[in-house]
DNA sequence: TACAACATACCGACTAGTTGGTATGTATTT
DNA sequence: AAATACATACCAACTAGTCGGTATGTTGTA
């Protein structure tokens, strides 16, 4: 592929980021491709021409999305803490702060996709999963990591499922959001979120089951 | 408004069951009404007799859909335990038998559909938030006689703040199978909600605050 | 009881507009 | 020259919704 001037977006990327906006506010069904050329302001042919058909765009949008909000949470200043509960809270502390504005500003792009994409589009819903469970994938180590600085094995669970919880109790704040909640319902969630996993982490671990 | 034989389903009946599944399965946007008829064995004419459009018929079927969960809740077998704390723990454990089988048959339909609608169709959005948030607000008070029997008043959570957390780990749990996890993603996240309740209740309350 | 007047429930062809996708063109860069 | 990156024009299938019509009531009245 040459490299094109490197400076002005192209129509490709373009589309892209019109897609994530977009698809996020209308949902994946509800947006026609003339929706996403409009947006993006580029024609049907240039459209045609970075993808295969609509649902390719989908999942290249999905791993874009993945790739965006990655970045976003790898250069956030929670993982300077050394105490790795404080990175886990840290975390927690910062998707709280990220949700303000309007609801399809804060919402989850893959979250909101899956939804419609599950049954019919096999390809979107795993580029979903992969985003979903590949970013609780990120938060596994500094769970893992204050769970065997506090001896809390044989509690029940595991720090893949708790990374886990975490994207649920996002996902369902989103869905009150929408549901008429507003901003308020969402962040409600993230502080049970949060006094889940302060309680967890102060509880005793089990007693019957070995350390 | 004359009965009917009464025995024999009529058009309107059958759409509204029809959509409950084919909507759940596909999404509202992707569900034509000819879907809609299809499934129900119905014309297209019975449909625009009965609705006078397809929104005004998911804001039907949202409804429906909270009737028929409604008395499916009201009649289980959780209420009947004489310790608030039992029925609310009852209410999670009963959540929890029902994940079970295909994802389309044990996920929310308004949750999927206010996904889609709440930026387009504001009046589908609001079928769904009264069906989400009235059926938190059937939890509200064994919530509210377990926090007084046990004097947990004051640690910065409310009887309807916990019973709306309770609907978003449900809709975190769906969107969780959708995205690949299937029921065992879903009852992961009802455990986790079940384990904070416990926790919840067993820690005591904040101390520099006056119950 | 008989009949007119009206209402409800439903049918299926039809339409105007939209959909995802294609075919073919042109300008720019290498 | 040749590939890339777009643009324009177009199409067949599908979309929600309409409309004229029928079959089966129900209701009022003489």
């Amino acid at each position: 592929m040459p490299r094109p001037p490197a400076g002005t977006p192209n129509a490709r990327d373009k589309l892209l980021d019109a897609a994530l906006s977009v698809i996020r506010a209308k949902g994946y069904s509800a947006t026609s491709v003339d929706d996403l050329c409009a947006a993006a302001g580029v024609t049907k042919g240039a459209f045609f021409h970075h993808f295969r058909s609509k649902e390719a765009l989908a999942v290249v949008a999905a791993d874009h999305w993945s790739e965006t909000t990655g970045g976003l949470f790898a250069s956030a200043a929670y993982h300077r803490q050394t105490d790795p509960l404080d990175r886990v809270l840290g975390y927690v502390d910062f998707r709280r702060s990220l949700i303000a504005g309007e609801v399809c500003e804060f919402t989850c792009l893959v979250g909101t996709m899956v939804q419609e994409a599950y049954d019919a589009h096999p390809d979107i819903a795993a580029a979903c999963g992969r985003s979903i469970f590949g970013h609780a994938r990120t938060l596994e180590a500094d769970i893992a990591e204050a769970m065997e600085r506090r001896g809390m094995a044989g509690g029940g669970w595991t720090a893949a499922g708790l990374a886990r919880h975490t994207q649920a109790v996002l996902q369902g704040a989103f869905i009150l959001a929408k549901a008429g909640g507003g901003p308020d319902a969402a962040v409600e969630q993230i502080d049970h979120l949060k006094r889940y996993i302060t309680l967890l982490f102060e509880a005793r671990p089990g007693e019957g089951l070995p350390s």
